[in-house]
DNA sequence: TGTACATCAGTGAACGCGCGTTCACTGATGTAC
DNA sequence: TGTACATCAGTGAACGCGCGTTCACTGATGTAC
């Protein structure tokens, strides 16, 4: 109960309650003075641990990320196996997930793929999701599943479809089904 | 010379000197006391014209959304007549010029396709720029140039795809080559 | 076990800023007779 | 053609705000001997 003097884990908490201010008010609308207060503690504790604001929204931007990798990654997991069957689930599945996250945690999306996180070398290029669908269409390419002549630059057409519908639905542009129906339709163009 | 009390023209004044801000600064960074002071005129002289901030901004996205239409327009008078091959390279032309729009001017891309306009109903799906891929993906279709069964649900496709990646080019998470590398796999995947 | 001291992680007051917006006002313009 | 008046489009001062960040400080903690 008693406060004491030292916060102890102050750095994780302004992380996490920075990333509950992002994910209902975006990353535009948060103050570190706000996060301050709500935990108790002076506007300028917060610089002991991070040097300006940005280098706390930057490490939000890699919890958001992250919760976005283990998306995908209980997609993996929830089509195990070595079947076309199985293969196929999964790139359907990382395609939806990627899409389901941008609708479920808009503003985390856009600070994740927006200036602030693009600027700390945050790419996704080098890190879990992408690594994800690259193996995916790799393995599709090996089963023979593929049309021909189709895996070259099918990482980009589908990162990007992807990631366009699901700003153009977060922003009211799309529907919802419009990302049912890109995997769909990525499905007929590019499979067999 | 002699500025006269009254201005002549204010609100399209201010709409210019946004857009100039906008194009340079990200619509974030634009403040209306900013612009004012630019035409040396009183803050709260906006006021007369627009009901507040966000209001010149959408009248900016609106700018800037004309200015995609226009690319988009000229590509198609650059490809002319009723040949094949004049349908492919406009279809071609469209992907490119939104993506180079998006290149030349991420931040008024970044406003037309963001939250504030979005809210401001001036969805591009009910104007130019995507009737214009929606005609040029039809004229594909009619000169079955298309793959078979690949029209539904195309449209979404392109755009998100180019969407996509646009934005991931300008935020750079991807090179500026994937825009050509998108049309050269579009043109592979659903054209025969 | 006790003590001196360095270091860490807070405090809280203040700086300095620019912002959107309101308000009472006034000079300029246009219109009706 | 001249005059009275309504309306339009500005002014400029002020309100009230929250913000990021700095700074000198101090209480708590850990370490060496």
């Amino acid at each position: 109960m008693s406060r004491s003097y030292h916060h102890g884990a102050l750095a994780e908490a302004m992380v996490e309650q920075a990333l509950n201010a992002v994910r209902e008010h975006g990353a535009d609308h948060v103050s570190l003075r706000a996060i301050a207060q709500a935990l108790d503690v002076s506007p300028s504790a917060a610089y002991n641990h991070f040097s300006d604001k940005d280098a706390v929204l930057v490490a939000v931007g890699r919890c958001g990320l992250a919760a976005l990798d283990e998306r995908m990654a209980r997609v993996l997991a929830a089509h195990p196996g070595d079947s076309d069957e199985a293969a196929r689930a999964r790139f359907a599945g990382l395609g939806r997930a990627y899409i389901a996250f941008a609708v479920e945690e808009p503003n985390l999306f856009r600070l994740v793929f927006g200036p602030i996180c693009a600027e700390a070398d945050m790419g996704p290029e080098s890190s879990g999701p992408y690594v994800k669908l690259v193996d995916a269409l790799d393995d599709l390419d090996t089963r023979g599943l593929l049309v021909a002549g189709a895996r070259d630059g099918l990482d980009v057409i589908v990162w990007g479809a992807s990631h366009g519908i699901a700003s153009l639905i977060i922003e009211g542009y799309l529907p919802r089904e419009a990302g049912d129906a890109l995997i769909a339709s990525m499905d007929r163009l590019a499979l067999r």
